[in-house]
DNA sequence: AAAAAAT
């Protein structure tokens, strides 16, 4: 029974009509699995079924299914309009759909006939093809996010009964039953520090005190200005937070230092990399009891057996916290941003900046180098982006000054000119998203932005270029392919975002990142932002920034928020029919894969269901992502499977459910998935499904990213699958209020120490383990995606007022 | 394994 926690009425308007593909008649062929007699959950035709789905005969009998152009006149006329450009932007919205085929009929069915003028891909026939259709676009919605805060659910666990040890008491938590060696924490906790019997998470309490007072104590802080002098002259800024009307003054009152003629910053200090290694020389300066516990970064307990390398917890970069509350009242323009772009920000529908912006804007405009931290959808786009336009404007103004013959007062688009900012990205989906939120702002002081990503002829982006753009968003591989071509020269680049930063520092991406930051302007502003920055990124610290300013909004870090967190522990065999059980449902819903094949094969066994699905992965050509992408955004399609390049970054703000059908490797990747729902202050739901020699991994995984969650043995059948019940969120909201914590990390020693009490059993019991397994966890920032032209074309003129 | 260039 479709477990519609939302009533229908409450969703947000779809131009398609959800019967169809929720088909309430009654089923046809038994599916595989969940209709059977022999399942839990079967019921016969009798009972009206509510679950029941169609079957691609049925829907086409219906008529529900439109699956010929002639079925949709209204679509007529825009076969031919492949070429046609003038008016297109308008256009989009009110675009009718192209095609609602499903996969059936269009696997199934004869040559296409007269709808397939309407099919734009005509290249990959197959099955990704044709949903695209984009709705309406909103504008608004993008990249703000819910400074929602929401509930602070670190200082509700102070609250809580303790989770390990004495939940053990209660009823055996993950390894019930199954004798799987529950035994084996109970022991590896006393030989740790960290954990002398008071369970990781829950020993905040003894943090707590801390962080008030001892702060100022605390010795080696930051892990980048560690040695230096401290920029605030030893008064943790943060606390100006809290007492005093969050105004921007405060940050005047610093030293001026940054001000230094635009961009001539000090060179870096060489020596700065001949320090100790700097996780030894950071945990020389904590007690032990600050070193384990964490929130956001927690240390490992253990070292999983097939955890990769790269998943060691790193430090937690101290950060300078700024509290929500201290927010309240001001506004962008306080924060030092010019009308314009207040007024820019206003028509994105950010009126008021989130915390994360409060924090970070007011330090990007002295010139800082800054590390931002903030939970997804809280805002880091316009946290960068904003003041980044800002800081060219004013860099600009500056140049002028020194002209001979002083201001003209003037900008004229100077053809051919250099850029002078960029900001990389990860994926192309999420370098479009920037772009849609950076574009109008920049476009607000006549500043000119550009993509540059992969996937798309380069032509268009060339031409950009060579008209003259002054900030280049795009991924790595096209900018420096551009870059080598001589069509894209970074040398007069004065700032440089990196967003998803500690992403951009995995292996396959550091490389190209350095090579692209060593190529411009030596000394040039360096912007480093990311939900889970931590420092991994201190490779790229200690080559390219300069005493960086490291920020974060307390209390706010990716496992806080309204996420209800369930493990279903299954059989491996029936993962796509428990998938396709819970994605049958109202409400969008985003699963993850960890290969693309997987993500492919659940989108079929998903539509052969009877359940709308679309892909998305990198096997996918550009268009076809981006339709797909476009198809959850627009609600064409409830169900989008994906590879973890949705993970990071995409924001729909309207995923109330996360499937991770292959559970992450990463717990940074947990979160990120996780973070695609429970948005703007809304609840969501993550399930993720593991085999059962996955429990421990996934324990371990969980207590990383400190989410608490009972695992759940569930089968093909249980009533469960088709109702999972009102999302319970165990956060609450602390009288305290929002806090910060600083948390020391993991040791390498130590982790090799546990690893030596990884089981190798389960690891080869992992061998059995179907591929996939990831998800995504960032936000599908989808608002909506332009096509590569349109955002050509919107980039385009606009000309210098 | 995925992503990121194009071939």
């Amino acid at each position: 029974m479709p477990k519609n926690t939302k009533p229908a009425g409450g969703r947000p308007a779809r131009n398609f009509d959800p019967s169809y593909a929720r088909g309430a008649a009654k089923s046809g062929a038994p599916k595989s699995g969940s209709r059977s007699p022999g399942h839990r959950g079967y019921r016969p035709d009798e009972d009206a079924p509510k679950k029941a789905r169609w079957s691609r005969d049925e829907r086409v009998a219906s008529g529900r299914t439109p699956h010929r152009a002639d079925a949709r006149p209204e679509h007529g006329s825009r076969g031919e309009q492949g070429g046609r450009d003038g008016g297109r932007r308008s256009d989009r919205d009110d675009r009718a759909p192209r095609r609602e085929f499903d996969r059936d009929r269009d696997r199934d069915r004869a040559p296409r006939d007269g709808g397939r003028r309407f099919d734009r891909n005509d290249r990959a026939p197959r099955r990704f093809d044709d949903r695209g259709e984009r709705p309406a676009r909103r504008e608004f919605d993008r990249d703000r996010t819910p400074r929602d805060g929401g509930a602070p659910r670190r200082f509700d666990r102070d609250d809580r009964a303790p989770r390990r040890d004495f939940d053990r008491d209660r009823a055996p938590r993950r390894f019930d039953d199954r004798g799987e060696r529950p035994a084996r924490r109970e022991f590896d906790r006393d030989r740790t520090p960290r954990d002398g019997g008071a369970p990781r998470r829950f020993d905040r309490d003894d943090r707590a005190p801390r962080r008030d007072f001892d702060r100022g104590e605390r010795p080696a802080r930051r892990e980048f200005d560690r040695d230096r002098t401290p920029r605030d002259g030893g008064a943790p800024r943060r606390f100006d937070r809290d007492d005093r009307a969050p105004r921007r003054d405060f940050d005047r009152d610093r030293a001026p230092r940054r001000f230094d003629d635009r961009g001539e910053r000090p060179a870096r200090r060489e020596f700065d990399r001949d320090r100790a290694p700097r996780r030894d020389v950071e945990r020389a300066g904590f007690r032990d009891s600050e070193r384990r516990p964490s929130s956001f970064y927690p240390a490992r307990d253990e070292r999983p057996a097939f955890t990769p390398e790269d998943d060691v917890v790193l430090e937690r970069l101290e950060a300078d916290a700024i509290q929500a509350e201290a927010v309240d009242g001001v506004s962008f323009g306080d924060l030092g941003l010019g009308q314009n772009i207040v007024r820019a920000l206003g028509d994105l529908g950010a009126e008021h900046p989130f915390p994360i912006q409060a924090a970070t804007i007011p330090v990007v405009l002295e010139g800082r180098d800054v590390l931002g931290r903030g939970r997804t959808g809280s805002g880091k786009t316009i946290a960068f982006g904003a003041p980044t336009v800002e800081r060219l404007m004013q860099l600009w103004a500056a140049k002028q000054r020194d002209l001979p013959n002083g201001p003209d007062g003037r900008r004229k688009r100077e053809m051919g000119r250099a850029p002078r900012a960029l900001i990389l990205a990860p994926t192309r989906e999420l370098a479009l998203q920037i772009d849609r939120t950076v574009q109008p702002i920049a476009q607000a002081v006549g500043l000119f932005t550009t993509q540059v990503y992969g996937g798309v002829p380069q032509a268009r982006q060339v031409g950009a270029l060579r008209r003259g753009v002054d900030i280049v968003i795009g991924t790595p591989g096209r900018i420096e392919d551009l870059e080598r071509q001589g069509h894209l020269d970074l040398s007069a680049i004065e700032i440089t975002v990196l967003d998803e930063a500690d992403h951009m520092c995995d292996l396959g991406f550091l490389e190209p990142v350095q090579r692209i930051l060593r190529l411009t302007k030596p000394g040039g502003q360096k912007l480093l932002f990311s939900a889970t920055l931590d420092t991994g990124v201190a490779t790229l610290v200690d080559e390219f920034l300069v005493e960086p300013a490291v920020h974060e909004v307390a209390g706010e870090d990716q496992s806080s928020g309204t996420i209800d967190h369930r493990v279903f522990v299954i059989e491996n065999r029936d993962k796509r029919d428990i998938v396709a059980a819970l994605a049958d449902r109202d409400g969008k819903t985003l699963v993850f894969s960890r290969t693309r094949a997987f993500a492919e094969d659940l989108t079929d066994h998903l539509e052969e269901a009877g359940i709308r699905a679309v892909a998305l992965h990198g096997d996918l050509n550009q268009s076809r992502r981006t339709r797909n992408l476009h198809q959850l955004t627009s609600g064409r399609v409830d169900v989008l499977v994906a590879t973890d390049v949705a993970a990071r970054g995409i924001h729909v703000d309207d995923i109330d459910l996360v499937i991770q059908a292959d559970a992450p490797d990463e717990y940074k990747t947990y979160l990120h998935r996780a973070g695609r729902t429970g948005r703007a202050g809304r609840m969501g739901r993550v399930v993720t499904l593991i085999p059962r020699n996955r429990q421990r991994r996934m324990n371990d995984l969980l207590d990383r990213a400190e989410i608490e969650v009972d695992f759940e043995d569930v089968r093909l059948g249980d009533a469960l699958l088709d109702d999972l019940g009102p999302v319970e969120i165990a956060a609450i909201e602390s009288e305290e209020g929002f806090e910060t914590e600083h948390y020391e990390a993991d040791v390498a020693e130590e982790l090799e120490a546990e690893a030596d009490e990884a089981e190798a059993d389960e690891e080869l019991a992992s061998d059995d383990e179907l591929a996939s397994d990831d998800a995504f966890d960032d936000e599908l920032v989808v608002v909506d995606l332009l096509d590569a032209d349109d955002e050509a074309d919107a980039a385009e003129p606009v000309d210098a007022r």
